[in-house]
DNA sequence: ATGAAAACCTAGTAGTCATTCGGTTTTTGT
DNA sequence: ACAAAAACCGAATGACTACTAGGTTTTCAT
């Protein structure tokens, strides 16, 4: 049997082994952009050469879009599931991940200055963000949408405005908390943010 | 008379010089960070050795500062002058900045980039950046502050709030605008959020 | 247990970087 | 016109970069 076998499959932890790369990417990418951040310092952070972590990654864009990957999986862990979702239920969730992201400077850092550097359009990452915004935005526009059907939202308020002024709102926050933690409080501004464009006489109370 | 003469003064055509090199370096720190910036490529580009670069700049640090003197310098001079400044002439002033800005792809990716690299502890522009988020919403709260005393504030919007999340608007829209201009209009944005928390009555007129 | 692939290493390649040294050319006040 | 400083250059330094070639060790299905 086993057709002239050809490959065998990846050890038992190399996921695991994969996965402490990615994190460390993660680190060493934040802090000093992709650009800027050394394979070397990443392998080091591993305990492993730069030759035995390009066996895992076979070059230093590929670890970044796993890097990328895996922050997608975790913040959309965080975001209400799609269907179910009506309106209101979405921007809670945005609420959500501003109180998460501050619990994880990294991640966030890691947000911040690599979609800087990837406006660039020779960056490895430039059509990742171009694509991820689109999706964002889109997917907020729709719950706003869905919440002026529904009479939740401030008539003078056009929903794709402020479905764009509301993420770029949050990006905004997240380098000026970066630079001063104590000062900002990101989920707040994004509550308050909220709030305003509801419809009068709207429940506040999910907003705690 | 000239008691020993210690320096004789730069030549004549110096400063121009020194500008030629300063936009430069707008130019490649713009694209690529400082941190991956790189002297010989600012130097190239106005016909010098980067020996010659760092007769007039003894370090990459000190032209990095003079950069964003320079820009600093610029944008000053669109904003209406302080003490002539009531309130709502402000909040004009920052949508004449979005305007500008738009017409400027290069500095606002030297914003965007440098202030998303900046974030790191290490960076030699982190107290810049720490240093100019608190005059930018601190002059933005007082225009509020002063809005809210003749009435022109809507009474639910806190100032301070309401600075920062300007500020941060302003900032997160040029990320979008930068990676899809053509579907961002930064200073209409930033109208439509003036607009929004202008208190019921005041005149929309100014903000065309 | 053994053979083969996966995992990993050392060493090297060919390039980049900021900065310095010592020298040459250009400008300019006298 | 001349001397001294400013402006600038070539070459070198030492450290960094991503990535590759070729070899050794570890794992694992048979």
């Amino acid at each position: 049997m086993s057709e002239a076998g050809r490959t065998r499959g990846s050890y038992a932890k190399t996921a695991e082994r994969r996965l402490e790369i990615i994190r460390a990417g993660i680190d060493v990418f934040s802090n000093s952009g992709f650009r800027s951040g050394s394979i070397r310092e990443i392998a080091e952070r591993v305990g492993m050469s730069q030759a035995g972590l390009l066996h895992h990654f076979s070059n230093k864009a590929e670890l970044l879009s796993a890097v990328l990957t895996l922050r997608d999986e975790h913040s959309l862990e965080l975001m209400p599931t799609g269907e179910a979702t009506e309106g209101f239920e979405f921007l809670i969730g945005l609420v959500q991940v501003a109180e998460y992201n501050q619990t994880v400077p990294g991640l966030v850092e890691l947000h911040c200055v690599l979609s800087a550097e990837a406006t660039a359009a020779d960056h490895p990452a430039h059509q990742y963000f171009i694509d991820r915004y689109r999706y964002v935005v889109g997917s907020t526009e729709r719950a706003m949408t869905r919440m002026a059907e529904l009479g939740q939202l401030r008539p003078d308020v056009d929903a794709g405005s402020a479905a764009r002024a509301l993420v770029a709102l949050m990006d905004g926050l997240q380098v000026q908390w970066l630079l001063d933690r104590e000062s900002v409080d990101m989920a707040d501004e994004t509550k308050r943010f909220i709030r305003a464009i509801l419809a009068e006489g709207v429940s506040d109370e999910r907003l705690a």
